[in-house]
DNA sequence: TGGGTTTCTCAGGGAAATCACAGATATCTG
DNA sequence: CAGATATCTGTGATTTCCCTGAGAAACCCA
């Protein structure tokens, strides 16, 4: 079930009306903080676990909807964490983190069964995404919740990765795709290059402030060229995206 | 019976709307683990056992519409809990599990009688495959729901293993033809290379990921040789495919 | 056993995406 | 209106990702 909140953003709630509930499991404190402000910020109840052990306790008094889980902890396997944890909750979706160098650390299988991962760093963007879609088609939110954005003429597929204005299909690339996404979740609402920033970019971007400044440019190219603008700019402030027919 | 989801996958239900039910019997936990996993996101309901006992216990409350079962578990022959089972669900079809190097021979006369059966080690798509075949030839699902995919002008019969684009004949390798199979499966939606991996290749598949990107290669020297594509790369995120008019 | 087929690895080439930099342009303030 | 500040965007370097040819190994069937 979706609501959509006073402020324009659309919630992801149990088919009972009460909030999703998510547990995040990683060793590192400033990950686990990242990622329960983030999804807090989703609307969503967080619980926080550092280990293997915390982790199946946590899951088996708070029944989550989904867990985010690192396959890298101290204290057990991954693959025992997920079997522990699959005991405790047989259906629940997992979204697994794993270190992007050990690429070919063998997840086989993992995502299988309908779940998903994401590798360090990732964008808070991602893991919200990935998130919401697993929760979508856990059955544990109301099946009708599509994956469609729509704001006036524009429309994002979060599943085909699509991209319509006024019936056109737009190429993106994965950056600006991500951009427009955060955009699109948070119509009429101004958003900071910082906000921005923090949520479409990896954790650990090091780089210049302006590329926020550089995608919002290139979305304009292909989303607003030539047609009525909704991408408007509040200088100081940050962007928003409106429909550009109000 | 056939539904189409939300997300626009087919999923096969009971006559009377219910999900399918699959019994699952291995004494590898791995193997179960993997198998329940995989076989719920289909939409089925499952059930798992690590011995003869146990599975004909089960079978006899769990009343399931099939059975995979492993021809080599502990404590029975597996011509013993074959037969303690067809004792309790005389019609149940049942997908065999065997060793590639096997004895063939006793497995050709069993799967006489409609059953089927896979290799170790085996592909998802290809046990997903076989059951759906067994379950609608069965007479546990609607009848009706048939064994050809369309997208589009290009057609697959999971029966035949035969492939058309535009009526012509197109003639796929073994890999090919399960890797089209996943795709046509979910028409219009992205699926990451670790996705199609999980998906297509054994579990033990210890290699390069990029076989992923070789075997696309060979698809569309076939399907989309000369016309219109249908296989779509999106990059960063992986590959979809989807009718050319459209 | 041997030839044809299929599967897979490896590596080079090339295309696309990302981003820094800097000059151009727009907006604000006094 | 002028200067200061903020934002926009063209250029090009770098990196990342994808495609595909060549050939080795495994497999199948006669």
């Amino acid at each position: 079930m979706t609501t959509t909140s006073p402020q324009g953003r659309t919630e992801l709630l149990r088919p009972d009306g009460s909030p999703v509930r998510v547990l995040v499991v990683d060793d590192e404190l400033s990950i686990t903080e990242l990622l329960s402000m983030a999804l807090r910020y989703e609307g969503w109840q967080i619980r926080s676990a550092g280990d293997g052990q915390g982790a199946v306790q946590t899951a088996r008094e708070f029944r989550p909807d989904a867990v985010v889980l690192d396959m890298m902890l101290p204290d057990m396997d991954g693959l025992t964490v997920l079997g522990r944890l699959r005991r405790e909750l047989p259906d629940v979706p997992v979204l697994f983190l794993t270190a992007k160098d050990a690429v070919e650390d063998r997840i086989a299988g993992l995502t299988a069964g309908g779940d998903d991962y994401v590798t360090k760093p990732f964008s808070l963007e991602e893991v919200v995404a990935r998130l919401r879609g697993l929760i979508r088609r856990s059955g544990a939110a109301d099946r009708r919740s599509d994956s469609v954005l729509v704001v006036g003429d524009l429309t994002l597929d979060e599943d085909s990765h699509e991209v319509f204005r006024a019936g056109e299909n737009i190429h993106l690339t994965a950056t600006e795709f991500e951009l427009l996404r955060f955009l699109m979740r948070n119509p009429r609402r101004v958003l900071s290059k910082a906000q921005i920033l923090d949520r479409v970019w990896s954790y650990d971007f090091g780089g210049q402030a302006n590329v926020v400044e550089l995608y919002i440019s290139y979305l304009r190219r292909k989303i607003d060229a030539g047609r009525e603008p909704m991408i408007h700019t509040r200088r100081g402030a940050g962007y928003l995206i409106k429909s550009a027919v109000s």
